[in-house]
DNA sequence: CTGTTAGCGCCTTCAC
DNA sequence: GTGAAGGCGCTAACAG
């Protein structure tokens, strides 16, 4: 163990000066290859690492990305989604030389705090965001005070969404829908129900947009005839199930449903498993599991474009090679995970 | 925004010199109190905030404890396991002024790089290891370069767990399936099987034990009997379907099943639901959702015990007025929940 | 109790 | 291409 060794020592072992080893470090090209030879060798043997501390105070940067855990919701299933982008994320950022530091908040406004205390801090220089909703004060706070950042959800109410100052990825469950409602309607189902959030979750109404799409165009059914194949309810595994009973009682039988979560999902196979085929959404482990489709975020694809644009928006940039039409926002569609087979459960 | 004020300007303001104000932060006791008010109105009023990483150079320290992002299994459905973990130890962290910083590993190798990276740049100063195994390199490579962590989770395989170098917190499975079981029991049940990870697991064989005793205990059997009341399956939904079919085929009817997590208990229910009883472990969404006992592990409480290992060990030192027996280890008791009423789902 | 002095390890000028 | 200062913001010693 003993003290890491410095640039001093480093130095000293290869016969140059401190500020070459550091150019060697973060110039390479300046310092003729047979002395950054030399360095390298001395780095290497001494076992030298920079000190990330004294790197960042120098150069006022953390390198860091700070980013809330949410809290821990009892109500769904799907708890696994932020665990997953979490970890593609902090994957993606290790390679880029980031790093991903958690923090928690009780709710909006402590989050708030807790973006003062570390941007003050000079902790973290960015932040993602997950779960934005109508009226997020969030956003506006770091807008407001220069912070960088990006959010995995769009900025939901506001007309338009691609404020320049606000960048955003996003999946596109809109398209995630309409691909699962497609499905089954190209099994020969024609009353393919739906069982969504209530109105205005924003990432709900937009899912429920996909299945309404696929209905007009290929069921043939009226929209009077649509309105009773919908019914909303909390997200949570047993309203899933009186969902279903809901559903049907109000617009009769139904070939198979489609739903905004894979909590909602379950529910329904409780009730309706095995008798028509139900689509989820977020392919939990739990869908995995029992068998049933679903629809998968891709989250590793999410997390790649959360880095691009904070990067980009940092100093990097966006390659001119991979120009897209807008830069600042990313929506990325999401895949339909098909599991035919019968589910492992039904109604009791 | 502006750069941040610092010390100086603070003590500019407040007409003393720097390291007034520093004393004010780090050692108010110092500091007369009038004086120490009227440097708190200077920081107060500059919304002055110390530069973290300038601290951690001059003191050596991060402040920051690095954790491993477990790699994403999709095999059962309790991930969120380490999701409520990390929750927890964030926020506990956050409160004594700790960072939690992320990262991934391929596997214990390429963690043990990580370890070396994060501890030579210190970057951390200590770790948080998560699914300790038999035979683990990760804690030797650790107490062999005086690296300062703690496991969730007991060193399984050594004779001695209480090698006083390794300091960790796990929970008493045993005692929470012994819970489970005597739960059955005390309901008049009497034949309840067991379903388990294949053996050498440790926290499996563990869980086990707690069955065991149990039984012998209070049901009645005989060994020989007991040994027809257990299969072992791996660690997925639908093995735990197999395994009650196994376990009933071998052993004739049960009155009910305890299994060492929530994906076997949610695949015994999907051939025996609302027919017998069944307990899980982990008590995970999917158990509340659905309606069947679990045991729950107090991860607060783990994570409680986790700092204040890491903190005593650091420096801090535990109190002496909250003497234990064994102040570098931690076996925390978990809570069964009983859910009684009928599932929501059973076969199909 | 307060102020002075001296770095923590690094990188960014600017000369050579 | 390489070397010599200076300082990022903070705190640990010591003086006063």
């Amino acid at each position: 163990m003993g003290s890491q060794p410095t640039v001093s020592d480093v130095a000293g072992v290869a016969g140059v000066s401190r500020q070459t080893v550091s150019n060697v470090l973060n110039a390479p090209e300046l310092v003729r290859p047979e002395t950054r030879e030399r360095v390298q060798a001395a780095i290497h043997s001494l076992g030298y690492r920079p000190h990330a501390s004294a790197r960042r105070l120098r150069t006022q940067k953390s390198s860091t990305i700070g980013i809330r855990l949410d809290p821990i919701t009892q109500d769904g299933i799907s708890g696994s989604i932020l665990d997953r982008f979490l970890h593609a994320l902090t994957e993606r950022a290790d390679r880029q030389g980031l790093r991903m530091l958690l923090f928690t908040a009780a709710g909006p406004d402590d989050e708030i705090e807790q973006f003062r205390r570390l941007s003050d801090a000079a902790d973290v220089d960015a932040f993602v965001l997950t779960s934005t909703f109508h009226g997020d004060p969030r956003t506006e706070w770091l807008i407001e005070h220069g912070q960088s950042f990006v959010t995995f959800g769009r900025p939901w109410g506001i007309d338009d969404m691609t404020d320049p100052e606000h960048l955003w990825v996003d999946v596109d469950g809109r398209s995630g829908l309409r691909d699962a409602t497609a499905h089954l309607l190209s099994q020969g189902r024609r009353r393919i129900g739906f069982i969504g959030w209530p109105a205005g979750s924003g990432t709900g109404d937009d899912r429920r947009e996909g299945w309404l799409e696929a209905m007009r165009e290929r069921s043939g059914l009226t929209d009077d005839e649509l309105r009773l194949l919908e019914v909303a309810a909390e997200d949570r595994v047993p309203f899933g199930a009186d969902a279903i009973r809901r559903l049907e009682a109000q617009g009769g039988p139904v070939d198979g449903v489609v739903c905004t979560s894979d909590s909602l999902a379950l529910g329904v196979l409780t009730v309706a498993g095995g008798r028509i085929p139900v689509v989820g959404y977020d392919d939990t482990p739990v869908a995995a599991s029992l068998g049933f489709s679903s629809v998968a975020q891709p989250l590793d694809e999410v997390a790649a474009g959360v880095l691009e644009l904070l990067t980009g928006a940092h100093g990097g940039r966006v390659r001119p090679d991979e120009e897209v039409a807008d830069p600042r926002h990313r929506l990325v569609a999401p895949r339909l995970v098909v599991r035919d087979g019968p589910p492992l459960i039904g109604p009791r």
